[in-house]
DNA sequence: GTTTTTGCAAACTGTTTGCAGGATG
DNA sequence: CATCCTGCAAACAGTTTGCAAAAAC
């Protein structure tokens, strides 16, 4: 049974884009490619490059969206058009999702101000996440 | 004549770092440690990993702010304790200075929602500038 | 059976590092 | 003269690519 998505897009169903698709259907958070790679070699055999390429494919296919966080490492989601920004801890990756956007607002502003078009925006807040905060916290007591 | 921004921060003045600070002093515009390093090549002889560890010394101190962008590249630019966020041309890198900041006034409410304790944010408005967009136009005309 | 996708290894980009020699305070 | 800075070349992380074999339609 092929999948609907990657039938729309005109992609070849195969068991390493289900698997790669299925694994950030399922996600709570985005993921970066090895995330992904190291979800799926439990399942089967694929190669880091398949991973790569199934991701770049996807992401050109708006099936995906793509952001490169802050410590350099890409990080793929579902495009499920629902615009939303992200709190990262820095310490231990832990992502949680953050409802609305302050920024598209302010884009049309921007627009008529500068005279540029404006296509988009990435904005990442990082943060420690109380667990970490908590474990610091005990290491400096020790101290 | 000792550098002020140096000798604050304990570092020794060299030719190579009063060059690069200066570059970026005057700088209207986040640089890129190879925009930084190919400005100073006119003017001295200087290696790449100078560079590199210099802008990262400077960062380190906080003479300077250091940001990824979506390009995959590290921006830099004089830390002058005035926060703010830049409109990149995504066709030839022209970038605009926005002045004000969305999303200080948002972190308190999320610090509140998540338990996080949010130490920053990036965030980077991508957009086509009035000259490459009628660059485009005549290109697509033609076409 | 033709077109797409995959694996492998090799290349690539931006950046970092170890070490020996050189400059600074 | 002790300490810090620099050049060089080699290493690094994350990602991309060329090509031949394998799978999808």
């Amino acid at each position: 049974m092929p999948d609907e998505a990657l039938k729309a897009k005109e992609l070849k169903t195969t068991r390493r884009r289900e698997a790669i698709l299925s694994i950030l259907r399922a996600a709570q958070q985005p993921m970066t490619a090895e995330d992904v790679y190291i979800k799926v070699l439990p399942q089967m055999h694929m190669s880091v490059s398949t991973a790569y390429r199934t991701l770049a494919t996807l992401t050109e296919k708006q099936i995906l969206l793509r952001e490169l966080g802050q410590d350099g490492k890409a990080y793929f989601r579902l495009n499920d058009h629902r615009h939303c920004h992200f709190l990262r801890c820095t310490s231990c990756g832990e992502t949680i999702q953050l409802d609305g956007c302050p920024i598209e607002e302010l884009e049309k502003e921007w627009a008529k101000k500068t005279g540029y078009e404006i296509t988009g925006h990435s904005l990442e807040i990082s943060g420690i996440c109380p667990k970490c905060a908590a474990k610091k916290g005990r290491k400096n007591d020790a101290e």
